[in-house]
RNA sequence: GGAGAAAUACCCAAGUCUGGCUGAAGGGAUCGGUCUUGAAAACCGACAGGGUGUAACAGCCGCGGGGGUUCGAAUCCCUCUUUCUCCGCCA
């Protein structure tokens, strides 16, 4: 969301923008935003006046009733009522406008990074880097269920049964993997000067709404009924929840957290053979970290965000690469945004395992997340970056440690969180 | 789940019964200044936020959130949320 006046000054380069993003429906919006802003702005004067004359008369009245003029008294009441009858239109139009102000300029996105390679859509997005090799083995790389299957480490079967499509039971020293990998990822952001949360992991209808739109609520949000609570769909919600509606001190900041939660999502619309398996499901498991931070520091902050998550993956000899968000597939509200990738032996090309997202003062403009400024206060930027979701990233972990016999080697930074494992065998 | 009490600005807190010289007193903290070689003390000033408009002054909204009554609401009514005390239940 920008600010208002920002947009009042620059419709240009706000346009501009929305070119950039291929989103030129989007143009008249600008021009509408600020016509509403121009009408808002000339109510709210005209109902000061109002408003203003009817304290002043209010008071006037309490003079005279303590005076017993009660005739005079009488008269004035009359006056401001029909006062309070201009001024009820008035403020009922003035609402109404300012609703539909709010509500287009949610729709224009945020002003991108000049950075941001300027694309349609995520076919032109762009690889920044590439980590440790991506090697394709001698033997055949099984679908990652059947390799799970093979160790005695999943049953779906079962999950089916329990819950339905788009669950699992992990079993075993792959369960214990999967609890390995959040482990050594909550300890390897503790190293970096992280604070470890544990959010809750239901919030309340107007947080839900305060991250997220009307429709990625229906297309993720699960509803706890008779209740007003959702589940998180990833701890971000809950982590920025934290903020809403807050003052920071600057001698707090940044806030740098990690948080650990389940992750609940309906994925309405997912199919295809990929999008099987542990790729896509309602249930996972996910170490999060966001960052609150001075305007001028959240450049900075990003390189530094997903370089983690890079850090992380090689750590465990994974293969990533890092691959930029281009212009039109960059989602409205973010400045900038970078996915890691990891590698897949079997489909010989990388997948998305995590993203990290820039949204300047965007989402803490609308949370109202503002930072105490000698003068004036000011909005602070935020950043959020997946730190490792393991059911996912277990596909490219197996794939990538999969040995010819079958067996599934441990890397060394994992093996004091399996006591000592070298290798899962079949 | 049941009963009761409460929520005022960064913190403490008066005001609520009885609506109007409260467009929120007072104290602390903080910041700026005077004094001082420096500091403390004392004194003076600023001090929740959010809009609008101006050359400047001013004005509007704001007493947990939302709604209502009224000429007028921190104050009365409804509702939601949160906190505390007690009872019940339960890891």
């Amino acid at each position: 969301m920008l600010d208002i006046k920002f947009v009042r000054k620059n419709p240009e380069i706000v346009k501009e923008n929305i070119r950039k993003k291929f989103q030129d429906h989007k143009l008249p919006l600008v021009d509408e935003v600020i016509r509403l802003d121009e009408k808002i702005r000339e109510d709210k004067q005209v109902g000061d006046q109002l408003r203003a004359k009817r304290n002043t008369m209010s008071s006037n009245i309490g003079q005279y009733m303590r005076e017993k003029k009660i005739d005079e008294a009488n008269q004035m009441k009359a006056e401001v009522q029909k006062i309070n009858q201009e001024l009820e239109g008035l403020e009922k139009e003035e609402e109404e406008l300012s609703e539909k102000l709010k509500k287009i300029m949610m729709t224009i996105p945020n002003i991108i990074d000049p950075s941001v390679p300027i694309g349609k859509d995520d076919s032109q997005n762009v690889e920044i880097e590439r980590f440790l090799e991506p090697k394709v083995p001698d033997f055949e790389i099984p679908y990652h269920v059947d390799i799970l299957e093979k160790v005695k480490g999943i049953d779906l079967d079962s999950a089916r049964k329990v819950a339905g499509n788009g669950f699992y039971y992990l079993t075993g020293n792959i369960a214990r993997l999967h609890s390995a990998v959040i482990t050594y990822a909550r300890d390897f952001m503790i190293n970096k000067g992280f604070t470890y949360c544990i959010p809750p992991f239901m919030i309340r209808s107007n947080v839900v709404t305060g991250v997220m739109s009307f429709d990625e609520m229906d297309a993720m949000m699960y509803k706890i009924e008779g209740e007003d609570l959702y589940l998180i769909g990833t701890s971000e919600h809950s982590m920025i929840g934290k903020f809403i509606d807050t003052i920071l001190n600057k001698e707090d900041l940044p806030y740098t957290l990690t948080s650990y939660s389940p992750c609940f999502r309906k994925e309405k619309g997912a199919h295809g053979i990929e999008e099987r398996g542990i790729y896509r499901i309602h249930q996972f498991e996910k170490q999060e970290m966001i960052v609150v931070c001075e305007p001028e520091e959240s450049k900075a902050w990003f390189e530094k965000l997903y370089h983690y998550t890079v850090e992380l993956f090689t750590s465990m000899l994974i293969p990533v690469r890092t691959l930029e968000c281009c212009s039109g597939d960059l989602a409205d509200l973010k400045v900038k945004s970078i996915d890691v990738e990891a590698w897949s032996p079997r489909q010989k090309k990388y997948f998305e395992v995590g993203s990290c997202s820039n949204l300047g003062d965007a989402q803490a403009r609308r949370l109202g997340i503002r930072i105490k400024g000698e003068k004036e206060n000011y909005f602070a930027h935020t950043l959020n970056n997946t730190v490792v979701a393991p059911p996912r990233m277990l596909i490219a972990f197996i794939e990538n440690h999969l040995q010819k016999d079958g067996s599934i080697e441990i890397p060394e930074v994992l093996r004091p969180y399996m006591g000592g494992l070298k290798e899962i065998r079949p």
